[in-house]
DNA sequence: TTGTATGCGTTATCAG
DNA sequence: CTGATAACGCATACAA
C-alpha cells in the first residue's frame, strides 16, 4: 500500500509551503509561474489528488450532481434515458463533476431524498426529467435555494428556471412536412390523451399547424391513446375506418407508431406510412422513420447550466435563469 | 436556511455530550437504552443527517459505489443496462450506499478513472460488468485490494473473485426444450463468431447440448455472426437454405432474432419459430419470445457481494469469495 | 456508560 | 507572492 499522499506531502516535494501547493490548485493566479510549475510537477510526480472529502468539508461543496434513475415503466423508453445518462456523465466529467444516482417511488419520496442528499453528501445541484405544470420538486428546491436543471419545460411560466428541451411540436412538424412532400394530403395524428400533459399538447400541435400551414384540414384526423402498442394499433384502427382515411400517421411514440404499423396489412406502394418519435431502438431495429431527439446535446446543455449556476453562487445573486430549446432530427428510414 | 445541523447541535438538544451522540450512531450498543431514545428522538426532531464527507475523512469510507456506463454500442441492448442500474441503485441504497456513475472509452481509461476515482473520492468498490478471460481492470482492482464484483465471469478461473452471472446456456436450453416440446425437430442456432468469447460459446452451449440429450445432431445447424439485425437475417437465410432446413431457431440476442424473424416471409402455422435472448423491448414490442434475465436479482446480489466485502474488511482478512449463477426465465410469446 | 482531547486534508484569513 | 494558523464535522483512544 502506497503511503496517503496529502498536500504536505506535494508541499515537501515541491520545497514550498503547504499553502502555496493550495493556491496552485485553485488560484493559480497568486503564483509565480515559476513556482506553479515546480509544484504542478511534484502533483504529477506523486500521482496526488485532492482529497473531495477534506475539499468539501472546508468549501461546502461535493461536486457532485444527482438524477433520479425510475424503475422502468415503458420498458420502450430504456434507451431515451440511457442516452441521456451517458451524455450527463460525460458531461459532468469535463466540467468536473460527479453523477450519483437515486431513485423514488413517488414525488413525495422523490422531495424526502433531495433532504437526505443534501443533508449527507451536500451534492451540488440537480438534474429532474419529466417535469409537468406545477411540479412539486422544483417548488421545493427552489425554496431552498437549490440549483437544478430540469430536462421538459415547466410548462406554466417557462422562464422562472433553467431547462433544457427538446421541441416536440417541431419534430411532428418536420414528420408531416415529409409526408407532405411525399405527396400524402390525408394525414393523421395518434397521441395522447387530451389530459395526459402539455407533451401531448405540443407534439399535435406541430402537426395540426403543419396541416393548416398547407391548408388542409386536422379535424377529425386524430386520436388520444394511453402509450403502448396494443393502443396504437387500435387507434389506427380507428382511423383507417373513417370514410377518405389517413394515408399516413404521425405518432407521438414509437410504442403508437409500432401499433399503428401493424394496423394496415397491406404491402408495396399503398402501404399506410407511419412515423414515431424518439427514436427507440425499436424504431432502428424494424426500419421505422422517427424523431431523434439529441439527447447527447440536451445533456451537455443541461450540465452547462448546472455548472454555471453552481460557478456563479459566490457572487451572491442567483443569475437569470436561462432556457435552451433544441430542435428534434427526423431519421427517416423505410416506414414513412 | 436553516443553521447546519451538526453533532453538536443533537447533543445539546439531547443534553447528552457530543460523543454519546457519535455513540448512539456508530456504536449502538456502547449506549444506555433511554439515552439513546433521547438521542435518536433529537435527530429526528432536529432532522440531523451525518456529514459523509466529515465521516469520510475519519474513515476514510465514503459509502459510494461505482458502474461504469457506456457510450450506447447496440441500442438494443440499452434496456437492459437500465434495468440492471435502477436494481443496482436500489440495493445500495437500502444498503446505505450510493451509486457514482462514469464513464471510458477502453480498458486502459477505465483503470486511470479508477485511480481518479479511489483517489479523489475514496470509492468504496466497484461494479463491473462485461468482464472477460484475463480482464485487465479485475487484476488492477485485485492487486490494489479493491472491492470489487462483476456482472459476469471470470471465465478463465471462475473462483477467484466474487461475480454474479446468469446461465446463459441455462437459458438456451430452456428455449431449445421450449421448441421440442412444441413438435420441433430441426432446430437451428444463430450466435456470434467462435472467437467471440465466452459468452458466445455459453449460450450456443445450452442450445447443442440440449438437442444431444434428445438424440438429435446440432452439426451444420448453427451459424456464426457479429450481432445485429442484418446479420440475424442472412444468417437465418443460410439456414434455411440447407437441405431439410431448420423449422425453429434460438438466438443469442433479440438483435439475431428479429433479423431472423424478417428472413421467413410464410406466416400462419408453418412459420419459422424463432426465440431470442435478453428480452429487450423490441421482443416485447414485437411479441417475440425471449430468454429473459433477472436483472434486479443479479443487482441485489451484486451489491449484496459487495457489501458483504466491504463490511468485513475491519477482519483483517479477506473473505471467501462468493460466486452466484443466476438462472434465466423464457418469457413466451408469439413467435416461438 | 459518558466526557475530553486530538487529528483527518483542505482552504480561508491574515500577516510577512 | 509566500507562510503560519484556524476551522470545517466527525470518530477514536483514553480517561473519568
Amino acid at each position: 500500500m502506497a503511503e496517503k499522499i496529502t498536500i504536505s506531502t506535494v508541499a515537501e516535494h515541491a520545497r514550498v509551503s503547504r499553502q502555496t501547493v493550495s493556491n496552485v490548485l485553485n488560484s493559480p493566479h497568486l503564483v509565480r509561474e515559476e513556482t506553479r510549475e515546480r509544484v504542478l510537477a511534484s502533483v504529477q510526480a506523486l500521482g496526488y489528488r485532492v482529497s473531495q472529502a477534506a475539499r468539501q468539508m472546508r468549501t461546502g461543496r461535493s461536486r457532485l450532481l444527482a438524477l433520479r434513475i425510475d424503475a422502468v415503466r415503458d420498458g420502450i423508453h430504456g434507451s431515451v434515458l440511457d442516452r441521456f445518462l451517458h451524455g450527463l456523465t460525460e458531461s459532468a466529467d469535463v466540467a468536473g463533476y460527479r453523477l450519483m444516482l437515486y431513485t423514488a417511488a413517488d414525488a413525495a419520496a422523490e422531495i424526502a431524498t433531495f433532504d437526505d442528499l443534501l443533508g449527507a453528501y451536500e451534492l451540488d445541484g440537480f438534474v429532474l426529467d419529466s417535469t409537468h405544470r406545477g411540479d412539486a420538486r422544483t417548488a421545493w428546491l427552489a425554496e431552498r435555494d437549490v440549483p437544478f436543471v430540469t430536462f421538459g419545460r415547466p410548462w406554466g411560466e417557462p422562464g422562472w428556471h433553467p431547462w433544457v428541451d427538446v421541441d416536440g411540436a417541431a419534430g411532428t412538424e418536420q414528420a408531416t412536412r415529409h409526408l407532405l412532400a411525399a405527396g400524402h394530403r390525408r394525414i393523421g395524428f395518434i397521441g395522447w390523451p387530451e389530459d395526459d400533459g402539455e407533451v401531448a399538447d405540443d407534439r399535435r400541435t406541430g402537426w395540426a399547424r403543419t396541416l393548416h400551414a398547407s391548408g388542409l384540414d386536422p379535424t377529425g384526423l386524430h386520436v388520444g391513446m394511453p402509450d403502448g402498442i396494443a393502443e396504437g394499433e387500435h387507434a389506427a384502427r380507428d382511423l383507417l375506418a373513417i370514410p377518405d382515411p389517413p394515408t399516413a400517421l404521425v405518432c407521438a411514440s414509437d410504442s403508437l407508431a409500432l401499433g399503428a404499423l401493424s394496423a394496415d396489412d397491406r404491402t408495396g406502394p399503398g402501404r399506410l406510412a407511419v412515423i414515431g418519435f424518439d427514436d427507440t431502438p425499436v424504431a432502428q431495429a424494424i426500419g421505422m422513420t422517427s424523431v431523434s431527439q439529441p439527447l447527447a446535446e440536451v445533456a451537455g446543455r443541461c450540465i452547462d447550466l448546472l455548472i454555471h449556476r453552481l460557478d456563479r453562487t459566490p457572487d451572491g445573486k442567483v443569475p437569470q435563469p436561462e432556457q435552451i430549446l433544441l430542435p428534434p432530427r427526423l431519421v427517416v428510414r423505410s416506414s414513412g
